[in-house]
DNA sequence: ACCTGTCGCGAAAACGTTTTCGTGTTGAAA
DNA sequence: TTTCAACACGAAAACGTTTTCGCGACAGGT
């Protein structure tokens, strides 16, 4: 309808140049006092905000930056794109969501569309299927072209880049010595196979705990679990057949199905025994018992990836650095139910 | 690093005019067979790309549509989240999420600053607040300059545009009538106060269906809860002194709340007491037992309301046809445990 | 009266496209 | 030989900014 009025249609209105029009909005010392006064207020008058696009255009970057993560259904990446589009927000910066939904495909079909102008920066989190394929081509390509990425969470070594993780191992150790300090002596572990990366050095962590403690681990209880779709009657065994009063799950969905299983079969959690699950999503909070859990921060991961993000950003390019960095996030233990 | 090679930078290489080189691409008959391979070959060789701010400038379109809501967290914005982007991505579209963060404020300037040029309609969920203080301007300045809205879920009639919405009321009347049918004659009702529109209308919604089969409601076992944070009494009184067999909750964590209380003080969900909840979120699928509830398919709003604004988009302006709509999404009872 | 400096403003280029409208060179028809 | 169409291409405008540079006018100092 009423289309946005430009400095042109000002220019025109007021009998003056364009440039004129141009320079009293922004306070320009060599427009006369009076002609920026008039200008300001017809500007203001109708509402004038200046074209981004032609901004983006002129000034080379558009001030928008991209997160592509594999699924925004789960709880952990809405909290990084939160934490994300906190820190961009504040330095005035928008936020493109990209959702590879797992695919390869869309991955790389999201970034080429995107590296047009459309966008100063990447934040990824690879898709299942890139991480199978091992094919980074798209990103090594958008970096080649001088476009900053920060992976984070699912990253791959392959890449130079700046990255934002989690210290797993770190995190399953002290996860595992909080069962210890409460005395537990037998603590199962619910994990996935050792080929999952965080699986694997979630399960390290835990070994590690034991042995720090001297405490010789019990391969009966340790359950590494392949089907997703079929591990109930696996764990149902592995509580009653051993003596256990404790339980380390390297996810949420374990951790739940763990306890509705133990509480099936009589035991009460967290009486006889407690649990410890991974990552503090919705599950954890609401299940009953509430699940103790390590909370790996998704809103601080997403803070500290943009925040890295637009550092890059903002240094002159002639000071290429390039030395990158990766960025380990605290983890935290939520100590809620589950446990005593 | 290496820049992004231009038309001007081709058309130079090759010795030919911009324009040339343009219509080379875009396989315009106007250019010999000959030079035209050439330039494209030239172009493949060098991974040309159209500018995409460029483009945007000259065509006065961005390609880029915003969704504004007031949480990402909540399970149910997700899902909306990528039923729009799958549309978009689908018409060529890049999405832009911004967060309100149920402010006032927030939303107001998301809007303003998308609204110059970087962004060609919005898909929005009102904030609590801009709900309370019933303040639209900046929506309806956006419209006002010709740029397509679509409300969705929390929405108000204040407004002219096009809408997506379920319908509470008839939800909440399918999800009561359910319980009658099941021979319940005690069901209890857990809802929210008034002036939260939707709440009003499950609240309806229920009443209607107890009308419907001749039952009169009993205002002991009606629940209309105002403070968040401590409710939790109260439904303890409610269960404790009434003959109950049957909730109704109007969201997730009234539901999920009910079911703890009821189990703490001895009653088997659902053997002693069936519960029905809203809003078909993790919450509702994973606590034990899983409950029952109103489905509202966020993905499928998310679809309605994406397909609603490229529909405004698509057609030419001088077609201003403005007989706005109100889609309604069919919601769906999502049987689990917590009714038998 | 002349030089110099400052003030206030406009012209134009640039960002990277697309598209309209010439224009010069052919070859063939008259 | 003249005329005219078809062909192949280039110049330039336009989208909306910002910024550099240049220029005229006027004031002040000699």
């Amino acid at each position: 309808m009423k289309r946005k009025v430009t400095l042109k249609q000002i220019a025109k209105e007021l009998d003056v140049s364009i440039s004129t029009v141009s320079k009293s909005l922004r306070d320009s010392t060599e427009i006369s006092e009076d002609t920026r006064q008039k200008v300001q207020a017809f500007a203001k008058l109708y509402n004038y905000k200046p074209n981004n696009i032609a901004l983006s255009l002129k000034n080379r970057k558009s001030k928008n930056i991209c997160i592509i993560i594999p699924e925004i259904i789960h709880h952990f990446f809405a909290t990084v794109i939160s934490g994300v589009e906190h820190i961009a927000n504040q330095h005035g910066y928008n936020v493109l969501i990209c959702l590879s939904d797992e695919s390869f495909d869309k991955e790389v079909i999201n970034m080429e569309t995107l590296a047009n102008g459309s966008i100063d920066g990447f934040i990824i989190s690879l898709s299942k299927e890139t991480q199978q394929k091992r094919d980074f081509h798209h990103i090594t390509e958008v970096i080649n072209q001088g476009m900053p990425v920060v992976m984070f969470d699912r990253i791959t070594n392959d890449i130079l880049c700046d990255k934002v993780i989690i210290d797993d191992n770190l995190a399953a150790y002290n996860a595992t010595q909080f069962l210890i300090d409460k005395g537990f002596k037998n603590i199962a572990l619910l994990t996935t196979v050792d080929y999952v990366s965080v699986g694997k050095l979630r399960t390290n962590g835990y070994l590690n705990a034991l042995k720090s403690n001297d405490i010789t681990h019990n391969e009966n209880i340790i359950l590494k679990i392949e089907d997703l779709d079929d591990f109930e009657k696996d764990i149902t065994k592995l509580i009653k057949e051993n003596k256990v009063d404790a339980i380390f799950a390297v996810n949420e969905l374990f951790a739940v199905t763990a306890i509705k299983i133990a509480t099936k079969l009589g035991k009460k959690v967290p009486d006889d025994i407690s649990v410890i699950g991974f990552t503090d999503g919705i599950i954890s909070k609401f299940s009953s018992p509430s699940i103790t859990t390590v909370s790996q921060n998704g809103i601080k991961m997403g803070e500290k990836a943009a925040k890295m993000l637009l550092e890059r950003l903002e240094i002159d390019e002639d000071d290429e650095d390039e030395n990158y960095k990766t960025e380990v996030i605290e983890t935290e233990l939520v100590e809620r139910e589950s446990t005593n």
